[in-house]
DNA sequence: CGAATTTGATTAAACGATTGATTAACTTGG
DNA sequence: CCAAGTTAATCAATCGTTTAATCAAATTCG
């Protein structure tokens, strides 16, 4: 990431930031206290206010690391599928199960860390936070997924109800992020550290080719 | 509810449970303070240890009053399907639309109280009052829901796919309680107040129609 | 080159404010 | 009159932040 070698503060300042991603993840930014974050950071509590100017500076902090880290890794399939567009019927299709494929990684990697319950609380409670995961995220994953479904359906959707789709599609995946416990439960789940299991992509496959049925040649 | 004349502590009971409500909706169990709640309440702050035990026992109180609700509601939609099952083909499909229509309808009236927040973060972090809620409503409308796939689909599906399903469906719906602050945005809705539009439910049924398509007869 | 100095990083300790809970005195209704 | 309900005051604990002193590593300079 960084061209310099990091130095002496950079090395704190990752560790906290580490410490405060796991932190805020497992018990929320309010009963996160400073003391605990700095504890498991192995650094003394002042340095949270001298590097990140105080608590809610180092939650940007986190913030601003999640939301980069999930860019990174979604922009190759987004620009993938970009290029190729505009796509029609099967194609298009295909592609909207490859970038479901792709969520669904993602978010198994994003529940082994701790970031699933931030975004979740970031979606409840929108502080400026939010923005940021927003703008840098989903509304690319919501534009892309929308012109995949108008594309997959002859371009016979209105716009609005491309978007509206788009949504209730995405519900299909967050639902595994957002209510996991219930679904853990429902579905019997023991181990959910090892992601979601692939039956739930297979059925979820299913789903979307009855929902865009191949037209008959 | 009650069936003896509220008393003078009942009063206060209902009104600190009210306050709280709001309160632990709006910034959480964390940030929400017992000087806040009372104050909100109007009753002096003593009375929550003196009535609840304390901070935990006003929670789960709260939570309490939250899963009745929501059964009692939910009770009667349920019930109808219940007694009309089995069902099979178009009637079963029929029987999910209306209930995804009662589950739009009352979570339009959970988003108007500050329910939906507290049951997001017991989805997040679930103490033991998600039990409650998970118990006396989410495995109903699961249940129920995961039947009605399972006979749409004309009994040609595997119960833990039917179960699957159901969940992946569940999450068409509760994307607008989880998600809600990117779906506003990402569909341009302006008052979320009046409930979620009901274009999204014409789009929803759309999907499931197109999900369980009508045998040629 | 090596000593002196400046700068950034880190530490332990303390700050005032706020937290949930408790106490003891006081009202009130049956 | 008494038990249930309510009140203001206070408790110890914890909160985020600040302070002053110390450390380490560059930087400057003779």
């Amino acid at each position: 990431m960084s061209s310099v070698p990091a130095s002496r503060g950079d090395h704190t300042r990752d560790a906290i930031i580490r410490a405060a991603t796991d932190v805020f993840g497992r018990v929320g930014y309010d009963a996160a206290s400073t003391r605990a974050i700095s504890q498991a950071a192995g650094t003394n509590q002042a340095l949270i206010s001298y590097h990140f100017g105080g608590k809610e500076g180092l939650y940007q902090a986190v913030i601003d690391g999640i939301a980069a880290e999930m860019e990174d890794s979604l922009v190759p399939v987004l620009d993938e599928i970009q290029t190729a567009m505009p796509m029609r019927g099967r194609s298009a299709v295909e592609a909207m199960l490859s970038l479901f494929s792709a969520l669904m990684g993602q978010f198994n990697r994003v529940e082994a860390s701790g970031w699933s319950r931030i975004i979740a609380r970031e979606q409840q409670d929108p502080t400026a936070a939010f923005e940021i995961i927003y703008n840098r995220y989903m509304s690319r994953v919501l534009d892309t997924l929308s012109a995949l479904i108008a594309g997959a359906s002859g371009d016979a959707l209105a716009e609005q109800a491309a978007r509206t789709r788009a949504i209730l599609m995405m519900g299909q995946i967050l639902v595994f992020i957002f209510s996991r416990e219930a679904a853990r439960r429902f579905l019997g789940w023991t181990n959910l550290e090892d992601g979601i299991p692939e039956d739930v992509f297979r059925e979820l496959k299913s789903m979307v080719y009855a929902q865009f049925p191949e037209p008959r040649p």
